[in-house]
DNA sequence: GAGTTTGAAACT
DNA sequence: CAGTTTCAAACTC
C-alpha cells in the first residue's frame, strides 16, 4: 500500500528533482528546495512517531534536491525499514534504487534513490506536524540534537531489523553502481547495519545515521534558505552530521565515515559549494563530482570532523541516542562552521567562488574558530542581509546623512587612494545604503520601503562591492551591532582606517550640545547614537522639538548648511543616474575649503576628507589637494586661483588615475557647472530631504522614498550635480550657458534649474540660493517639491507630506 | 590618552 | 564683510 504509493512519490519526485535542480542550478542555490526537503527528512528521522510520512514526504521531496535526495537515500535507506513502514520505505527504496541506480551515476544514483525513499518513508513514519515541528527546531537550534536524539531513538527501536536489510540491499547496489562511494558508503551502511544488528544502540546509531542525514539536510535547508547561495553550509552540516555519527559509528570505521562523510559532504558541498556540482553530478560523470565533492568534503570534513570528534559526540555516542544527539548538538559548531563557510560563501558569492574547495578548508578550520561567535548570526547573517542586518548594521555603524553621505565619499575617496571609480561607486553605495540605514535607525522613523528598495539595488548591485563595505560594516556592526560605543575616536580610527569611517558618524561634543554643525551628527541630520561620546548631547529623537528648531534656525541663516558638503555627480551608487560616465571626481565640495597649513593634504580640508579635489570655490592657499586643486578648476572662470603648480604634485600621489580623474572632472565639472550648478541647489536640498524622513521638522518630512529616489536621481542625472559651489564661479557660466543645458539634465526630471545661478551668495557659504525655497524653488523647479517638502535639511520628522511631494515630483 | 593643530562654524 | 572666538575633528606625541 504504502509502497507504491511511496514509490510513486519517490519516483516523481525524483523527477521533479531533476527539474528543479535546473531550477536552482538556474536560478538560484539548490539548496532551497532541499531545505524543504530536509524538512521532511527531519520529520522521519526526529518524528518517527506519528504520522504517515507520506504527507511530508512529497513535500520535503519535491523541495528537495536531487542531491539530497540521492544522498539522504544512501544514508537513510535505513529510514525507510525503520519507518513506520519499513516495508513501504524498503519497498520504495529498493524499487527506487533498482531503478535509480541504473539512470543515475552509481554514487548519485545511489543517494537519489536513498534520499527520495527516505523523503517518503520519513514522512510516513513520523507525523507531518512533528516533523514540520522538528525541521524548525532543527533549523532554529542548527540541528536541533535533541529532537534528532529522540526521533532517532524512535526510529531506532522500530526499523531495527528492517533497517538491517536495507542497508545491506544499498550496500548491494553502491557496490554494484558506485565503487569508492559506494564503498565508503557501505561501509557506512555496514556499520550501521552492524552496529543495529549488535544492538538496539547500534540501531539507534543506524538512525542516528539518517537523524544525522536528516539533520544535516534540514541543516542544508536552513542554510539554502537562509543562504540562496550557501551551498557550503549544508555540506558542512552534512559533514557535521554525518562525522557526528561516524564519529560514534566511525570509532570503528573512520575511513568508512570518512568516505561517508565526503560522500555526503560532497553533496552538501555540491549543492551548496556550486550549483554547477549540482548539475554537474548528474550530467557530470560520478568521478569528476565525487573528486571535487570529495576534495571539497575531504577539507570540510577535516575540519568539522575534527570539530564534531572535539565535541565529543563521537566519543560518547558511539551508539545511542547520546551519540545522536552529541552528533547533533555537534551541529552547533557545524552550523558555526555552517555560518563561517556561508560567510565565506556569501563572501565567495560575491568575490570569488574559486576560493570555495581551497578555501573551505581554511574556512572550515577558521570557521570553526569563529564559528562559536558567528553561529548564531550565520542564520542571521544570511538573512540579516536582507532585513535585519541592514538596519542593524546600518543603524549602527553608518551614521551617514547626505551630509555623510558626501563625506563617506570622501572617506573613501581619501583613504582608498587606489579608490578607482568603482571602489568609488561601491563605496558610495554602501554609503547610501548605510545612510538609508542610518535614517531609519538613527532617526528613528525610516521608510523601509525607501530602504528596502535601496538596500535591494544595492545588494544586487553589491554583491561584489557589498563585500568590501558589507564586510567592513558588517565589522563594525559586529562591533557596533549592539553598539558598543566603546571609545569613538578608536572607532573612527578602525573605520577610517577601512575607509569605513563613514559607516559610523560619531560625535564627541563637549560643548555644543550637538546641537551645531560642529557636530557631525547634527550636521549630518542624524541623531547622535550610542557610539556617540558627546556630553549633554541635544541631537536625540527625545529632544526633536530642538533640534528641528535649532535647525530651522540654521537654515534660515543657511539653507545650505545640512546640504551635504561634497556632492559627486557620478555615483554609482545610484546609478540611476546616468552620467556615472563622467568622471567619478566630478564631486566637489559645495563650499569649498579655507585651508591655509594643511595644505588640503589633510582631512582638514574638508575637500580632501570628502576625496574630492579642491574647486574654484575654495579659497585655500598652497592647495595642494591630491584629488584636483581648485587650480585645475579655474578653467572655467575666475578662478580664485592661483595657477597652481602642483598639478604633478598630485598626479605622483595617487597616480594617473586621481590626476586624470580630477583633470577630467574639472573639465567636466566646467562643462557641467553650468548644468550642475543650477541643479546642485536642488539637489543638496533634495539630499536633505532624504535625510528629513528621519527629521521631523514642522515641514513636511518628505517622501522620503520619492524623495530620496528623486533626490538620487537628481544626483544621478545630474550627476555633477555636486556642484553646487560652482555655482559662485559657475553662476558666470549659467548665465552664460543657456539654460537648457541644465534642463536636459533637469528636465530629464526636474525641470529646471538654471535658475540657481541666481544667486550665489558667497562664494563662502555655497549657500547658493539662500532662499532655498524662495530661490531655489523656481530652479529647481524639478526638485522644488523636494524643496518645498523638505525645508532645507533632513528633518527628522517622518514623512507626511511626501506623497504630496512625490506627486509634485511626478 | 593627552595635547596640539587645524579649519569650520559661530559670533561680534 | 571682516575679524574674532568657539568648537570639534584631525593629528601628533
Amino acid at each position: 500500500m504504502d509502497t507504491p504509493e511511496r514509490n510513486q512519490i519517490g519516483t516523481p519526485i525524483l523527477k521533479f528533482e531533476d527539474s528543479p535542480v535546473f531550477h536552482y542550478i538556474n536560478s538560484l542555490s539548490p539548496i532551497k528546495p532541499v531545505k524543504p526537503i530536509h524538512m521532511a527528512q527531519t520529520f522521519n528521522s526526529l518524528t518517527f512517531a506519528t504520522l504517515p510520512s507520506v504527507f511530508t514526504s512529497p513535500h520535503a521531496i519535491l523541495h528537495k534536491e536531487c542531491s539530497f535526495l540521492r544522498r539522504h537515500h544512501l544514508s537513510d535507506l535505513p529510514k525507510p525499514d525503520f519507518s513506520d513502514n519499513g516495508n513501504e520505505g524498503n519497498t520504495s527504496i529498493g524499487v527506487l534504487d533498482s531503478v535509480q541506480l541504473p539512470d543515475c551515476p552509481a554514487q548519485q544514483k545511489i543517494f537519489d534513490p536513498g534520499s527520495s525513499i527516505r523523503e517518503v518513508t520519513a514522512p510516513s513514519h513520523e507525523s507531518p506536524n512533528l516533523a514540520i515541528e522538528l525541521p524548525r527546531n532543527l533549523k532554529y537550534d542548527c540541528g536541533s540534537p535533541d529532537s534528532n536524539s529522540t526521533p532517532s531513538h524512535g526510529i531506532k527501536m522500530e526499523s531495527l531489523p528492517e533497517i538491517i536489510a536495507t542497508p545491506a540491499s544499498l550496500v548491494h547496489f553502491v557496490q554494484e553502481v558506485s565503487e569508492e562511494r559506494q564503498h565508503s558508503f557501505e561501509s557506512k551502511l555496514e556499520i550501521q547495519g552492524i552496529c543495529q544488528v549488535d544492538e538496539s544502540k547500534d540501531e539507534g546509531t543506524g538512525c542516528d545515521w539518517e537523524n544525522l542525514i536528516s539533520d544535516a539536510t534540514d541543516l542544508l535547508i536552513f542554510d539554502s534558505s537562509i543562504n540562496t547561495g550557501a551551498p557550503k553550509e549544508p555540506s558542512l552540516e552534512l559533514v557535521h552530521h554525518e562525522t557526528g555519527s561516524f564519529a560514534s559509528l566511525g570509532s570503528k570505521l573512520p575511513q568508512g565515515s570518512t568516505d561517508d562523510l565526503q560522500k555526503t559532504q560532497p553533496m552538501g558541498l555540491a549543492d551548496s559549494c556550486e550549483e554547477h556540482e549540482m548539475e554537474d553530478p548528474e550530467s557530470k560523470p560520478e568521478p569528476v563530482r565525487e573528486q571535487k565533492e570529495m576534495d571539497k568534503a575531504l577539507l570540510l570534513s577535516s575540519s568539522s570532523f575534527s570539530s564534531d570528534q572535539m565535541n565529543g559526540g563521537p566519543s560518547e555516542g558511539m551508539d545511542e541516542k547520546a551519540e545522536k544527539i552529541i552528533s547533533v548538538g555537534g551541529k552547533p559548531d557545524s552550523q558555526h562552521q555552517r555560518g563561517m563557510r556561508r560567510r565565506c560563501l556569501v563572501f565567495e558569492m560575491a568575490g570569488a567562488q574559486k576560493k570555495n574547495l581551497g578555501d573551505d578548508s581554511k574556512i572550515g578550520s577558521s570557521v570553526s574558530s569563529h564559528s562559536d561567535v558567528k553561529v548564531s548570526d550565520d542564520k542571521q547573517l544570511v538573512p540579516i542581509k536582507p532585513g535585519n542586518s541592514s538596519s542593524r548594521c546600518m543603524l549602527p555603524g553608518i551614521g551617514l546623512h547626505l551630509n555623510t553621505f558626501a563625506t563617506t565619499s570622501k572617506d573613501c575617496g581619501v583613504k582608498d587612494e587606489t579608490l578607482a571609480s568603482g571602489k568609488q561607486l561601491i563605496s558610495m553605495r554602501s554609503s547610501i545604503t548605510s545612510f538609508h540605514s542610518v535614517a531609519c535607525g538613527q532617526i528613528t522613523l525610516t521608510k523601509s520601503l525607501a530602504l528596502n528598495s535601496m538596500d535591494r539595488e544595492i545588494d544586487s548591485v553589491d554583491n561584489g562591492s557589498l563585500d568590501m563595505q558589507d564586510a567592513s560594516q558588517a565589522s563594525t556592526f559586529g562591533d557596533n551591532e549592539e553598539f558598543n560605543p566603546s571609545s569613538p575616536k578608536k572607532k573612527r580610527h578602525k573605520l577610517e582606517n577601512v575607509g569605513e569611517r563613514e559607516a559610523c558618524k560619531r560625535c564627541n561634543c563637549k560643548k555644543s550640545k550637538c546641537l551645531k554643525l560642529y557636530c557631525e551628527c547634527f550636521a549630518a541630520g542624524v541623531y547622535c547614537v550610542e557610539p556617540c561620546s558627546c556630553v549633554e548631547c541635544f541631537n536625540k529623537p527625545i529632544h526633536e522639538d530642538t533640534v528641528l528648531e535649532t535647525r530651522k534656525q540654521i537654515e534660515s541663516r543657511n539653507p545650505l548648511a545640512f546640504a551635504p558638503k561634497v556632492i559627486r555627480s557620478s555615483d554609482p551608487v545610484l546609478e540611476i543616474g546616468d552620467d556615472s560616465n563622467k568622471t567619478p571626481a566630478s564631486a566637489r565640495h559645495k563650499r569649498g575649503c579655507n585651508c591655509k597649513k594643511s595644505s588640503c593634504q589633510k582631512k582638514y580640508c574638508e575637500c580632501y576628507q570628502g576625496g574630492v579635489g579642491c574647486s574654484i570655490n575654495c579659497r585655500c592657499e598652497g592647495c595642494k589637494n591630491t584629488f584636483g586643486r581648485k587650480d585645475g578648476f579655474a578653467p572655467v572662470g575666475i578662478e580664485e586661483a592661483e595657477p597652481e603648480e602642483e598639478e604633478t604634485e598630485t598626479c605622483e600621489r595617487n597616480g594617473a588615475d586621481r590626476n586624470v580623474q580630477n583633470n577630467e572632472v574639472q573639465k567636466d565639472e566646467e562643462l557641467y557647472s553650468a548644468r550642475v550648478l543650477p541643479i546642485t541647489p536642488s539637489f543638496q536640498i533634495c539630499r536633505p530631504s532624504v535625510q528629513l524622513p528621519c527629521s521631523s521638522i514642522g515641514k513636511a518630512p518628505q517622501s522620503v522614498l520619492a524623495v530620496s529616489s528623486s533626490w538620487i536621481n537628481s544626483n544621478q542625472r545630474v550627476g555633477k550635480s555636486d556642484f553646487m559651489q560652482p555655482q559662485s564661479k559657475f553662476e558666470k557660466h549659467c548665465e552664460t550657458i543657456p539654460e537648457d543645458e541644465t534642463p536636459e539634465i533637469l528636465r530629464g526630471e526636474c525641470s529646471p534649474v538654471c535658475g540657481i545661478k541666481t544667486a550665489s551668495p558667497n562664494h563662502k557659504r555655497v549657500s547658493p540660493p539662500h532662499n532655498e525655497f524662495g530661490m531655489s524653488p523656481g530652479q529647481w523647479s524639478g526638485r522644488k517639491l523636494i524643496l518645498q517638502s523638505v525645508p532645507s535639511f533632513p528633518s527628522l520628522t517622518p514623512p507626511h507630506e511626501t506623497s504630496d511631494f512625490s506627486l509634485k515630483f511626478e
